[in-house]
DNA sequence: CTCCTAAACTTGTATATACATCTTAGTATT
DNA sequence: AATACTAAGATGTATATACAAGTTTAGGAG
């Protein structure tokens, strides 16, 4: 099979960082031996290297080696692309999902710029609440296309919709745009959210894409500000 | 010579998208054809493409091949670990920086545990104030450790940290872990940005590490919250 | 003992080859 | 005319080699 060894690799190696088999400040064994470990070569060893690296799991010392860096802090996951039910698997709580709104819709104007469609595109809107620990602290509008998205269910939006995406349709989720601002509250965020008091709300906007590069959702995710929090890894120079 | 064939491949393809020579939607030449005009290999021509997927400018698509993505929408950086002189430099429109406080001082807890370092460890402290059309929007609190940094002046300070740390000092600004949230206001952002009546402020801190992994930096930046824009790319599966 | 140098080992870049997998267009068959 | 197959061309993965350039260590010269 000529299929992902370096992919495995990069997964097992950030497991062993994540676990604590390897330990932030140790340097990890060198290209040549790692693939000798993995009987495999020094070039898909250092593709598995490069992931590491652009994810923030270890810096590469030229002349010296990979040290592993300090992930404990950065409390997964760092930004990237992850359904809210693939983030709630992670953490530990009471967290629950419920459907405040599920139909069919035309899109009005300003849909039709935000997903580039026209009039007659049909669009599934999608209304719902993110609770945490009994407190309604996330609006989540999601409008996904008809034309990608055929058939959708209120049942598949309390579970995961990226999850009847990628299994059920087999469809590739492959990028988003983000646009984080922060917006004053509206009567839809005080209908639906325990805002506490809050005059405003953080808007995280996405723009998401496929596999080739259509793009079928526009969310609109509106967080009470006090439990909005955002983590993110860049590297300066690219290699 | 033996040096960074493939970034300058990628920074002129980039470029060719930045001016329109490329329009989204369009297909570029193959790698086999770009291999040939740029006189090299594919592998290496296979590094600029990698390089423009993950910064969002091009959609790799098996089979078919690499199409333009809209970066248009975008306004630039994307994300990415920028300093606000570069960034500044790309906008139009008057901007200023004045510094409100400039000193070496000893790190309390609070600022140990940010920094990783003993009390004993000397801190450069720099409080600078961003000025967008007269009104000071953004509260730049630095933090440099004197043992990476020895030297640094006022002047400095109100031109460009990062131009002096990397051009002056020789030293490569690597990477940062960066988080965002929203806080109260405290007396210090009311006497230094004008609020407007704003009781919040978006914060976003930084770690800021040099290229022997070593963290160097800790600033929290805090914006007034209507002036506050943070833009993102994100790819679901690494490639 | 100190200093310098050379060797060994590390990661970085460039090139070449082979084959897998997917898309598309063209051809042949039914 | 519709379908099925084939070939060409595109990207994806794996391997191999050579050399460049930075770091560390060991050993030799003084």
């Amino acid at each position: 099979m000529k299929k992902n060894k370096y992919k495995n690799i990069y997964e097992e190696l950030a497991g062993k960082m994540k676990d604590g088999t390897f330990q932030p400040g140790e340097l990890i064994p060198s290209e040549h031996e790692l693939a000798a470990r993995y009987e495999t070569s020094r070039e898909t060893i250092r593709k598995a290297l490069t992931l590491l690296s652009q994810n923030g799991y270890i810096q590469k010392l030229r002349g010296k080696g990979s040290v592993v860096l300090d992930t404990s802090r950065a409390s997964f996951p760092i930004s990237g692309l992850v359904s809210f039910k693939e983030l709630a698997d992670q953490m530990n709580g009471a967290i629950q999902t419920s459907v405040e709104e599920f139909r069919l819709i035309l899109p009005d104007p300003y849909l039709q710029h935000q997903l580039q469609c026209s009039v007659k595109e049909e669009v599934w809107k999608v209304i719902r609440v993110r609770t945490f620990d009994g407190e309604r602290v996330i609006l989540d509008k999601d409008f996904l296309l008809k034309k990608h998205i055929p058939a959708l269910t209120e049942d598949i939006c309390g579970k995961s919709i990226y999850a009847y995406i990628e299994q059920e349709l087999g469809l590739t989720i492959s990028f988003a745009k983000k646009e984080i601002t922060v917006e004053p509250c509206t009567n839809e965020d005080m209908d639906f959210l325990h805002t506490n008091g809050f005059a405003h709300v953080v808007v995280v906007r996405n723009y998401v894409y496929l596999d080739d590069a259509s793009l079928f959702q526009y969310t609109e995710s509106r967080h009470r500000p006090d439990k909005f929090r955002f983590v993110d890894f860049a590297r300066r120079h690219m290699k």
